[in-house]
DNA sequence: ATGCGATTACACCGATCGGTGTAATCTGCG
DNA sequence: CGCAGATTACACCGATCGGTGTAATCGCAT
């Protein structure tokens, strides 16, 4: 109604936004490199965005739309998230958990805004485990989609020191099916239950 | 020989820079904060360091040091890394690890003398797992290291996003403990193997 | 054509950044 | 004592930090 093409400025310095400060760090990059990244004097930045903190914040925020569980039965999503990830480690742009990094580089800043936002996004991830562990009738699920989570950042950290290595992700990935195994999931099976 | 006591002023540098640089990130912290934690004029700080980024570097060597395996027969040590891990976690200056930290914060620099570093220093865990896992006379002994690396550095990013939680370190020694079963070792005898 | 909102360039602010120069002071040792 | 090396305080450097003020300009719909 307001708007019927959805203002590309705002989306536009969120991308460059995003580019830098998840290439380099939130510390390390400066409002004027992500003006200048966007090609955009740095007053329309400030006429989008109140402050750098809110800027990372939107960053992140954005970032976290994108946080979705793959499609296809419980067993299929669950796995599908390690294959993903092997598929991220092995692109160029990798450099970690945007959400991990930020709350690592940000959290000597008590109530940065951007803080609890990261904390919430990682949270989704383990609700999506365990829903996919109790449509696969998994004992206790609570407990092992907090394992599957370990997997998952332990993959992505391991990658991120051995400079993007998608290996991180196999081996995550069959650590999972052993920990699914001994939780009583046929992985043969399962794959064909209802959705 | 040279310094019989051995000389407390770069001890001292560093245990201040290691306060800052772990509690509040690397690019948070500036050499004049880390002058002041040491109590020290900033000149005297580079009289021992040539410039910040050798500083950083050093700060991680000095932390580097205390990454040793726990005593006792193999097993013992295993589980020992994941004990010791709920012991750091519950520590009120928890904030991650160090190296990944360091990593994801300085990785966007290309040639900081800090990243190959902390690379390195993150690669011995991986070998201490091997070699215990060899001595239990597991099959395939690198790939489960990995799986084991990716527990930990799995617990301790997840530990940092919820704020310094012990559980994360709890979960991770019980999957640790299933992929050790699902392998061969027997978690009730192998406590008397040979060490 | 006119008017309006968005965007622009650009100068400026105080603060902090990493790093240096310098001269005075402190400390221990012969 | 006197000397030397370490440490001090302090001023200073150019650069960048996050953020603002301002006046000109642009695109666009009426």
């Amino acid at each position: 109604m307001t708007q019927v093409v959805p203002a590309p400025m705002k989306e536009r310095i969120l991308a460059a936004a995003d580019r830098l400060f998840y290439g380099q760090g939130i510390h390390a990059v400066g409002v004027d490199a992500v003006a200048a990244e966007a090609a955009i004097s740095k007053r329309t930045l400030y006429n989008h965005f109140p402050s750098k903190d809110e800027l990372v914040a939107a960053y992140l925020a954005r970032r976290g739309q994108s946080v979705t569980a793959p499609a296809g039965p419980p067993l299929a999503q669950i796995l599908g998230v390690f294959d993903e990830l092997a598929r991220w480690f092995g692109s160029k742009r990798f450099r970690g958990c945007p959400f991990v990094n930020a709350v690592a580089e940000l959290s000597g800043d008590r109530q940065h805004p951007a803080v609890p936002l990261a904390v919430a996004i990682k949270e989704r991830r383990a609700q999506q485990f365990e829903a996919q562990l109790r449509a696969l009738q998994v004992p206790d699920a609570p407990a092992l989609a907090q394992q599957l989570v370990i997997l998952f950042e332990g993959a992505v950290a391991v990658s991120l020191v051995r400079g993007g290595d998608p290996q991180a992700a196999y081996a995550a990935r069959a650590a999972a099916c052993s920990l699914l195994a001994a939780a009583g999931v046929d992985l043969a099976v399962a794959r064909d239950l209802v959705a």
